[in-house]
RNA sequence: GUGUCCGUAGCUCAGCUGGAUAGAGCAACGGCCUUCUAAGCCGUGGGUCGGGGGUUCGAAUCCCUUCGGGCACGCCA
């Protein structure tokens, strides 16, 4: 379904080509200025040089050519040239009823269906999430929904990092702690233990105390690290209790994260990681050898990514250390292979920091110098800025420490049962599902608001506060719709002298209010506006689509509750005496509703029953 | 040094390919609940769009320059 904008600017362009001017100058915008008129059209004051005429003579020879289009109930000439139009109420309901009908209400399938692979998440087995893996769980979840509510297929992979120093670390570690297990015994052929020798808040210890004992200018710190790198190496080259100990804490690592992303209502389709392609860096490297691409430079294995368009220094891909260890280039350039061979994308999108921009660069320019990709395979990094606390400064606990994203969940979870358990009438467990939902919103929509290459500022008080631009802002609202909506069909039933339980109420609202029974014409202002917000959705999913940007999603979900609630407020629904009227009022919620729920769901977070 | 992003109201941010009086939210102030959830709605005050040039009928938006800041620049990821 064409979009509204374009439907109007073909009907003021074809007013244009009628009154002898080109038809391209018709292009319809949204006016700038609501008091004088809805949608504007400036081609008159463009043309003006190309056809030697004051621009509102051309204006006014437009206008009159429109006077017999259906889509305007208002067309002016504003000196110096503006043409100001007003939509007319049975276009619009028109367009809204043709949009009701589709699945994603007006929103055009591709030409062709894409596979996507988003590369997200990018957590490190035995570290705990922090608040730096927000952003790219988040953004990531919203950028991979949106690409399959677009209509292509969309395949998520966490990325995980599960096979540096820190695994090596990690054993050498429990190797001093724990030397009686099997797995540093190297004579033991028995079947290792099923059960992991340590649970997972053992593992977060380790880890950074590991970490730490190895970067000790001390004997100690030296000879640790020293057999770290033993450990590393002895794993990577597949000494067996080391391998079955690395999937000990692969496993438990892996059962929390998946537990911490499922409460961001993140989840991935592939849990690969970078010790899935050690096995086919070797041939990798030999391949880049091999075609000339890769040669050594300063002891280290380089293939130059320079191009003659370059206006900056572009430093070397590195494929291989000096010492000849890999490094994450070498891996992600695998990777990049081992999706070709096994899933060819058309596409695949990565979400980092956005300090990683150069380095991204590089990588992708080796890729497809080195023919590692295909020439039409996209390779897109979105490079995301940080989050900071509320002193601009990069977010940190209250005593300077890295903030566990666990608990700043946590924290705002309580508080936000606190906020809902005071003067709501709600049993403990349902308030506290709906701190949730709401606290979830609150995270989501405060992040994915602001532009991606953007830092901002992540203030718990204002995402505490909930008034204005927010994710509850927006939650409250479909919950006001709701329980309108469930209140019609409760009196209904009870009329009817029907049971009206949580199950016949929903029952009966699908059947009583549909929204493919069309809507009535807009009698307010405020309705027409609420309309008219709705039919720009299939316009603004696709441009949140090619930007790759729920930003977008989130201002069209805040303009649209608001057009809702200014609408609600001087309209009087279920009193509304006439039945017919009545209906095309709830048609109308509905429609809101569900619009609003698809956002939602494409942001990754959800409205509750009650609030 | 090279490159890159940013500088808009007291604070946090929108402003799409240049268009008419630069918009929201928070904070401040004033209204609106016997009526569908006031976590809401309506209104008031508040900005020489960092500075200076230029292009244009017209610039927050494009170009140049300058100041101030963030970030990245071969063996970390």
């Amino acid at each position: 379904m064409k979009k509204l904008l374009d439907l109007l600017s073909e009907e003021v362009g074809a007013a244009f080509e009628k009154a002898g001017y080109a038809k391209e100058l018709g292009k319809v915008a949204v006016s700038n200025r609501p008091d004088l008129c809805e949608y504007q059209c400036n081609g008159s004051l463009a043309g003006a040089k190309q056809y030697k005429k004051a621009p509102i003579m051309i204006a006014n020879d437009v206008a009159e050519c429109l006077k017999e289009s259906s889509a305007f109930e208002k067309v002016e000439v504003c000196p110096p040239g503006f043409l100001n139009l007003n939509l007319d109420g049975d276009y619009l309901k028109n367009f809204l009823n043709d949009m009701a009908k589709e699945e994603k209400f007006g929103l055009e399938a591709p030409s062709k269906k894409l596979k996507v692979i988003v590369d997200y998440g990018g957590p490190n087995v035995a570290k705990p999430l922090h608040v730096g893996h927000l952003r790219s769980a988040v953004i990531g979840e919203s950028v991979k929904r949106i690409i399959r509510y677009m209509g292509h297929e969309a395949i998520g992979d966490i990325h995980l990092g599960d096979w540096g120093l820190q695994m090596g670390l990690i054993i050498a570690e429990l190797k001093l702690r724990k030397p009686e297990l099997p797995y540093f015994d190297e004579a033991f052929e028995g079947e290792y233990p099923e059960e992991a020798p340590f649970t997972i808040s053992e593992l977060e210890e380790i880890y950074p105390f590991a970490s730490k004992k190895s970067k000790e200018d001390s004997d100690e710190g030296r000879a640790f690290k020293e057999d770290a790198m033993e450990c590393t190496f002895k794993l990577q080259s597949g000494v067996r209790g080391y391998r079955a100990l690395w999937k000990h804490i692969l496993n438990v690592s892996v059962t929390d994260l998946k537990r911490n992303y499922d409460n961001l209502n993140v989840s991935f389709d592939l849990w690969k990681g970078e010790s899935d392609v050690h096995d086919l860096i070797p041939g990798m490297v030999q391949y880049l050898k091999d075609g000339g691409y890769a040669y050594y430079s300063e002891g280290a294995l380089v293939v130059d990514v320079k191009e003659e368009t370059d206006t900056k220094e572009m430093p070397p891909c590195m494929i291989l250390k000096s010492d000849g260890a890999s490094l994450y280039n070498t891996t992600d350039l695998a990777t990049i292979m081992d999706r070709m061979k096994n899933y060819h994308p058309d596409r695949m999108i990565y979400l980092t920091d956005k300090r990683q921009s150069l380095y991204f660069e590089q990588v992708f320019r080796c890729a497809r110098k080195t023919k590692l990709v295909d020439e039409d395979t996209d390779l897109i990094h979105i490079g995301f800025g940080t989050v900071n606390g509320k002193d601009g400064t990069a977010f940190k606990t209250r005593d300077g420490g890295v903030q566990r994203l666990e608990y700043l969940i946590r924290d705002i979870n309580e508080e936000m049962f606190k906020k809902i358990s005071e003067g709501r009438e709600m049993t403990e467990e349902e308030a506290k599902q709906t701190a949730k939902l709401v606290s979830l919103a609150a995270i989501k929509y405060g992040d994915l608001s602001n532009q991606p290459s953007k830092d901002y500022i992540f203030d718990i008080e204002r995402f505490s506060s909930f008034e204005g631009d927010t994710g509850p802002y927006l939650l409250y609202t479909v919950v006001r719709i709701k329980s309108i909506l469930k209140k019609y069909a409760t009196q209904k039933l009870s009329e009817e002298g029907l049971e009206a339980d949580e199950k016949a109420v929903s029952e009966a609202l699908n059947k009583m209010v549909d929204i493919t029974n069309g809507l009535h014409k807009s009698e307010s202002e405020s309705e027409k506006k609420l309309c008219m917000q709705l039919a720009t959705f299939n316009a603004m999913m696709e441009s949140a689509y090619e930007e790759l940007a729920p930003n977008r999603i989130c201002a069209y979900l805040y303009d649209l509750a608001n057009a809702f609630n200014a609408f609600y407020h001087e309209t009087k629904i279920l009193s509304e005496e006439d039945e017919e009227k009545k209906l095309g009022y709830l048609r109308l919620l509905k429609f809101v509703q569900i619009v609003m729920e698809s956002c939602m769901d494409v942001l990754g977070f959800s409205a509750p029953e009650k609030m």
